[in-house]
This record gives C-alpha cells, structure tokens and sequence, in this order.
DNA sequence: CAGAGTACGTACCGATCGGTAACATTGTCA
DNA sequence: TGACAATGTTACCGATCGGTACGTACTCTG
C-alpha cells in the first residue's frame, strides 16, 4: 500500500482525452447509465466506449454495483452544486433559491430527449432496499427533502414540512413527465405551480 | 361428461390454479414486472414462477417485448378501472371525483413496498422512444392527461390544461416518490396539496 | 377406434452477462 | 539502468439471456 503522491502534478490537462482509465471509466459510466439505464448497459459497452478494457474496470471498482454506487454519489455531488449554483444569486432569499432552481428545472424539462433524475431512475431500475442503486438514491432524495424544509422554513411557511413534501412531489413529477412528454411536458407549468402552491401556503394559518 | 356444449367455452373454474398456460404466464408477468421491475426479470424466471414451460411463453407471446407490451396494455386497463371506480361515487363532480383518486393514490403512495406506477417505471426502464414499453407508457401517459384536462374543465378552472398539468405534476411526483420514502412518503400530503392548488387555480382571472 | 389438432414439455442454441487469470507493455522516477 | 505502478492483451469462466427444433400427451371429431 503506497500512497505516494508525486511532487511534480505536470501535464495534466483535464480536457485532455486519455487520463487515467478510471476516470475515463467513471465519465462513461456515467453519460451511458444515464442516458440509456444502468441494467441497459453492460461492462462490455462502457470499457469499449471509455477505450480500455476490462481488467482496468475491474482494478479501479470492486464490481459493477460499486461502479453503479460511485455514478450515483457523483450524481448526487452534480445535482446539489447545480441546486445551489442556481440559487446563487439570490443570497438570504429562500423562496428565490428554490424558484431559481424550479425555473431552471422547468426548463430542462420539457427539452426532447430528457432522462430525468438519474437518483429518481435509479431507484426505479433497483427497487430492491438492500440494493446500493437503491440507497444511494434514497439517501440523495432524503437530502433534497430536507434542503426543501430548510427553505420552506426560511420562507416562513405555517407548516414547512408540508409546503416542502409538495414542491417535492412537483419536483419529482417533473423529472419523470420530462422523460415522457418530450418538450411539451407538463413541466413547463412547474414554476406557476410552484409559485401558486407557495403563496397559497404562505397563506394559511 | 356429456359436453354438448363445445360451442360455448365454459367450464371455467376462475379460481382454479392451472388455467390456460398463456393466462398464468400473463398473470405471472404482471406481477414480477410490477414488483421487481421489467429488465430484472428473465422469461425463466416468468415460466418456472408460472410453472409451465418456455416455448408455452413464445406460442402466446412473440417475443419478451410483446409480453411487456401486453403487460403494460393489462396495466394501463387496470389504471383507467380503478381511476373511474375512485371517483364513481361523485356523478356529475368532476372535482370530488379527481380528489377521490388523489386521496385513495395519497393512501396508497404511502405505503412500504409501494411500486409507483407501472407504466411510469417502464418508460424510465425503456427510455428509447421506438421501444414498445416506452411506447405504451407514454400513449397512457396522454390519456391521463388528457383525463385530467376534461376534469379541469369540468371544474370550470380559467387555464384548464395548466391545472391539469399541475396535477398530474403532483400524481406522477407521488409515484415515484412512494418508492423512494416507504411509509413516510411526501404523498401523504398531496391530497392537500391538489386541493390547494385546485382552489388557488380557480380563483385566478 | 382412428386420426387430426391442440396443448404442452425436454433439451438445446448462440450470445451476452459480470468477472478473472496470466502475462506483456508502457511510462515515470530514482 | 532498473524498479515499480499502471495499463493493455488475450483468453477464459460459469451463469443467464432471449429464443427454438422437436417429441409427446390429451381431446375432440369422424
């Protein structure tokens, strides 16, 4: 075991092509089972198309099911800097945080060829609890639960738990209409919905 | 054993366990693609479950893909029975018989084990638009929005297809989500969500 | 009772699945 | 130059995938 770091970290161009075959593993696994499943696709097709070959799959991951796990934490690492990065802009301002990213999500949405939430997919394609598909998505969605309370509270809503299941449901409703009605998907209405239920939440007492 | 009757097929004993080999094969299928999800069951596993043999599967069936596609067919046809049964009760109230559905799915989403809807699951399984299951499920998908459009109307809502895409926002957002929270799931709230949303909808001009 | 259909099972196919063993090659640093 | 780590090469494993050629048992009809 050698854990030796070199000194001199040269040349190392992160556009480049070549890399290490981890890496070049780990970024193909990750376009492929989003974009076609993850029990679509098999070893075989993402050395192939990452341009290695198995034994150095096999060298950087345990097995499938961790490589499966490891596009699954990389997913849930991509999904929370955009959630925030969207909501940047609006600093102290949790409605606008969340409306950021709802406008955002609207969008993205209701484009032709969308795949939804690759945690969402994830636990559908392994629904199955003792499965590491299945955790990693469950845990990643339990997180995106509490971000939402934590701005529902912020927004001063009577019964934040409440207001954030919903804008959970509407959320998640959009990433699988996406999937099933192309660019004219219900989600384009995402963001007066969101905004409707707020206010209307804001509202109660 | 006098069976003058050949012209009519009777003598069927529904609750009978060995049937026609092509019933309990779709009968079989039915469940273990609902619960285990489609790409995770084998034709194998569907014959032996079923206990008859393979080439009784491919006389009845042309290929796996055909069985799915009769699978989501049955489901589809499953669906559209229990969404009208849910609202029998409420002629002539199209609100009352959209909230019927919503609070028997709020039920049901938020119970362990809960599967979403097959259908939904089957065009996150097959994202390909030229595969018969994603097929299915998206021309299913349009008739309910479509079903949900009418009820809209009927309610005298000003943006009708908006309203009705909000909700089937919340709908399929519940599908999903019972799978990923068990009994805790964010659906427990969507009937007071839809309810909220159907009545700041209708107060918009 | 003969014979034709119908309904089903036995046994098998090539392809692909996830995964591995053994060895050759390369590039980097000392 | 020589050690070492990383990667490629090749060939293979048993299991399972979807799918089929062919033989057998039952039943209805003439």
């Amino acid at each position: 075991m050698s854990n030796r770091t070199k000194s001199t970290p040269q040349a190392r161009e992160p556009s480049e092509t070549p890399r290490r075959a981890a890496d070049r593993i780990r970024d193909t696994a990750f376009d492929l089972f989003y974009r076609e499943g993850i029990r679509a696709i098999g070893v075989e097709e993402i050395v192939n198309r990452a341009g290695v070959t198995k034994p150095s799959l096999y060298r950087a991951f345990e097995s499938k099911d961790e490589l499966i796990a490891q596009y699954l934490r990389d997913y849930d690492r991509r999904f929370r800097d955009n959630f925030a990065a969207q909501g940047a802009g609006h600093p102290d301002d949790p409605k606008a945080q969340l409306l950021a990213y709802v406008d955002y999500l609207a969008a993205r949405a209701s484009t032709d060829g969308y795949r939804g939430c690759g945690l969402t997919n994830a636990v559908i394609e392994y629904p199955d609890p003792a499965h590491p598909a299945h955790q990693v998505g469950v845990e990643s969605k339990e997180a995106l639960r509490e971000r939402l309370r934590e701005l529902c509270r912020g927004m001063g809503a009577p019964d934040a738990e409440e207001l954030a299941d919903g804008l959970l449901l509407l959320i998640e409703g959009s990433y699988v209409s996406g999937q099933a009605f192309g660019a004219r998907s219900p989600a384009r209405v995402l963001g007066a919905m969101a905004r409707r239920l707020i206010e209307a939440s804001l509202a109660t007492r």
